[in-house]
DNA sequence: ACCTGAACACCGTTCAAGT
DNA sequence: ACCTGAACACCGTTCAAGT
């Protein structure tokens, strides 16, 4: 009746497989080939075992991509928060984009598969700082879920529309003439179709995330027509 | 050495399949059945015909999405755009964001397929008057772009957000109880988190896109410190 | 308890062959 | 010119059987 019995005092054939290298494994494979490559089977093949072995420690694919992804955000290292209200929001802000423009697949998970709600406490302090920020500047609860909600959709929008643009640039360039805008219906496109690559290149994270700011925090009513 | 003709002036086998019957399965099984359902194998069975055949009318799945966004697009009606710049680049936005919530797949495209390149005219009108409107508001070519870039992000973001935290609300109550925040590490988070879900049902669309268009269109150094 | 091979129900895409 | 069946190279997932 003596039951075969590991150092960590499981009970059963003791484990091939653990749940730290088939994230590492996960990672490897997704810095190698990018994140649309990361398969079960191949990461299965990667690790030397069968693809089903691994649904003894994912729950499916999505489960996967968000252990990884909690992980992920576990390892990033928390700046300093600034005591001023509105910088603590820029600083909070930024590194939520870091993060994810430093691993863009992270922003598809997250938009893929559901919100904020599937993270878990160690990435969750740049929302506090974010709706904490906004409170401090002396905004209601509703205004200030509304400058996190706001923060967040620029930023899983950028990261995205940059992620793919960088790629696809030649798929761009093989579907459409950008100096072929009609003059007549698109006067503005057609004169400045030549600069727009150029244009397109700049960084626009930083301003459009201040004029987020500043307006969803600004007291109804003070906007624009002074 | 007749060749066989048909009404169009085409030579060889009359086509059984015509793009436009394409275009309309493929529309009739997204809204019926959702757009990660549509397939190339689920599209020719709809249709009566083989997989292979559809070949011949599309260069490959992506081309396919690439068509319907486009065919999609030259369907929206055209608003009456104000005089006023401000009202007009809002009145576009809006639009677009319109189009793009009515049929969230179309953002997923856009985004996962490159970006406004691969439209065509009829939908360009929209970039047009953003970009027009900036430039009248006394903005830089430098400018207007970003302005459209900002609001374009900001503008797929929501959609994608909202997308799928309406689809997948079941999925993070099950992973996430939102009332559990620790209230030492996130005070604010644990002060509000019974409130989170009615706040975050409210439309941050038309705040959002003010503050970025105001803070993107007013000149450096005038925001937020008066 | 953990791992396996085989199978199920799918994908997108290619290609030689038919009409 | 258009359409086909068969095939290729994959997917995620399940399940009975082994150790």
């Amino acid at each position: 009746m003596a039951r075969p019995t590991t150092p960590s005092g499981r009970t059963g054939r003791p484990r091939r497989t653990s749940r730290e290298q088939i994230l590492t494994a996960a990672r490897r494979l997704i810095d190698a080939d990018g994140w649309e490559k990361l398969t079960i089977r191949r990461l299965a093949a990667e690790l030397g075992v069968g693809a089903p072995t691994l649904y003894h420690h994912v729950r499916d694919k999505d489960d996967l991509l968000l252990q990884l992804l909690n992980e992920h955000t576990s390892r990033i290292e928390r700046p300093p928060l600034p005591a001023d209200p509105g910088a603590r929001i820029m600083v909070a802000a930024t590194t939520m984009h870091d993060v994810l423009a430093a691993w863009p697949w992270a922003a598809e998970v997250l938009t893929s598969d559901g919100f904020v709600g599937l993270l878990d406490e160690p990435s969750l302090w740049m929302v506090e700082a974010i709706v904490s920020g906004a409170i401090d500047s002396g905004a209601t609860p509703e205004q200030a879920v509304d400058v996190f909600r706001g923060i967040w959709c620029f930023t899983v929008g950028e990261v995205l529309v940059r992620a793919h643009t960088d790629r696809q640039r030649a798929a761009v360039d093989r579907y459409l003439d950008l100096t072929g805008f009609d003059p007549g219906s698109l006067p503005t496109l057609a004169a400045i179709a030549e600069h727009w690559p150029g244009l397109a290149a700049r960084d626009i994270y930083p301003d459009g995330l201040r004029a987020l700011i500043d307006g969803l925090l600004a007291p109804p009513g003070a906007a624009g027509d002074s």
